[in-house]
DNA sequence: AGGCGTCGGTCCACAAGTCGACACTCCGCG
DNA sequence: CGCGGAGTGTCGACTTGTGGACCGACGCCT
């Protein structure tokens, strides 16, 4: 329960091109947390009370829970682009997704009640959160034609590319289950996948653990759905969306 | 090009529920258009400039572009329930989908940039259609989620169920190959599909048309996924969502 | 009436993905 | 040390879905 300082909000790129006058308004509410793996950040059906800025390498899903096969599906992956929270929903609404953390790390947490009031406030601030809003929205667009109509294998690699970008690493805590209850399949057939690109020498796997080791042939195996959403970030949020 | 008298606001459950005031702030800048299925609303890359209510049977959706099969994958359906332009994105953002009409009728159209104006002026106008963002949002979570562990039957019973609960018809007209592409999908499994529908009595098919014959057989044969969104649309909007 | 383009039905070979079963192995724990 | 649980590898039978090809036939147009 720490007061961040100034610098602290450069960890996240929309905080960090806030303008003075703005991180004034949301420094004094806002405070530090530093999360392990599986802490939750919010629940499906309960209220949006607080609002998650992920940090440097930190990293969290959306992910919805599906009633035939009893399993949570990730719909959206956010790092230090994004938020998670009454960003998009304003006030107190209950949350449809449940969020949790994916890769630990230092989270900016505000009670949306005060992310609220400051929005009041500020014009610019209304204005820049609901940009995200818009790429937040572009990116579940993304994915929901990309779960439609891509292969496993290349929604595999996607996701390891995508969890690249965000958390600036090439290694990730994660079971081939896990994995594939996120992607909404089989485990056999997660494992099977897994079993190519390793043979290819694209990844190298550990119990529990997925190092990438070739990240070019790893794009070539990933659908085009990562670049179309970079692009948005791109033209909306003027470029501050993480490269590699 | 004609200016909607207040009852015309009464075909879109979004603009029904407005106080005097806000209507008011709106209304001058209203335009009644009629369209035809396919005509377009806004076109991947360009500027949202203006924003969109379908009322009454009238009905849109939004489609992403997918690369590697050169077709536009539906992501989402909106009736007289929502909106379709500058409700999430403000301003003038880039639209990241392409938004089409499905079923012709009547839209009310205002400059994005007129309702822009209106929402700086009212927040209780700001907070209304901010919900409405998070309900847009849940639907597509919904939508991806379905996507990745929903087959194509369900799918394409739950894509029938949510046009007939916006039109509030059983009839529509799309040849099996619009629906295979909205569905992201081969065009000869959807006429499989199609076929084991119609013996069983469920629907009817002319060249063309599609009829719902036994809504109750067509839910049992969807996914859970349409009553996840009702729901999260009763709640956060009060129970405007049409229901059948 | 004839012509023609689009739409729908069907078949087939094949690829993608599921599901259950089972063995193995890593690793933490007492 | 041995136990046990979780994570992984693998197999095989099965279902789902793909993509091409081809034909018929519906319906619109002149």
């Amino acid at each position: 329960m720490t007061v961040p300082a100034a610098e602290d909000f450069l960890g996240n790129a929309l905080l960090a091109v806030l303008r003075d006058e703005d991180r004034r308004r949301l420094a004094p509410h806002m405070v530090i947390a530093d999360l392990e793996a599986k802490d939750v950040l919010q629940k499906a059906g309960e209220d949006v009370v607080q609002t998650w800025f992920p940090c440097g390498a930190a990293m969290a899903s959306f992910s919805v829970w599906v009633e035939e096969s009893g399993s949570n599906v990730e719909v959206a992956l956010v790092g230090r682009e994004g938020a998670i929270g009454g960003i998009v929903s304003n006030g107190r609404l209950p949350a449809f997704a449940t969020s949790q953390v994916r890769a630990a790390g230092r989270f900016l947490r505000i009670k949306t009640s005060a992310l609220e009031a400051a929005k009041l406030e500020s014009i610019a601030l209304r204005h820049w959160f609901s940009r995200y809003s818009d790429c937040m929205l572009a990116q579940v667009f993304q994915t929901a034609a990309c779960n439609a109509s891509h292969t496993i294998s290349q929604r595999t690699a996607k996701w390891l590319l995508a969890a690249m970008t965000r958390t600036g690493g090439s290694e990730f805590q994660m079971t081939q289950e896990q994995l594939a209850e996120m992607l909404g399949v089989g485990r056999t057939f997660v494992t099977r996948v897994v079993r190519q690109f390793r043979e290819q020498g694209v990844i190298e796997t550990r119990r529990g653990v997925f190092t990438v080791n070739d990240v070019t042939a790893l794009r070539k195996k990933s659908c085009s759905c990562t670049t179309a959403i970079e692009d948005h970030f791109d033209t909306v949020l003027h470029g501050i969306y993480p490269v590699e």
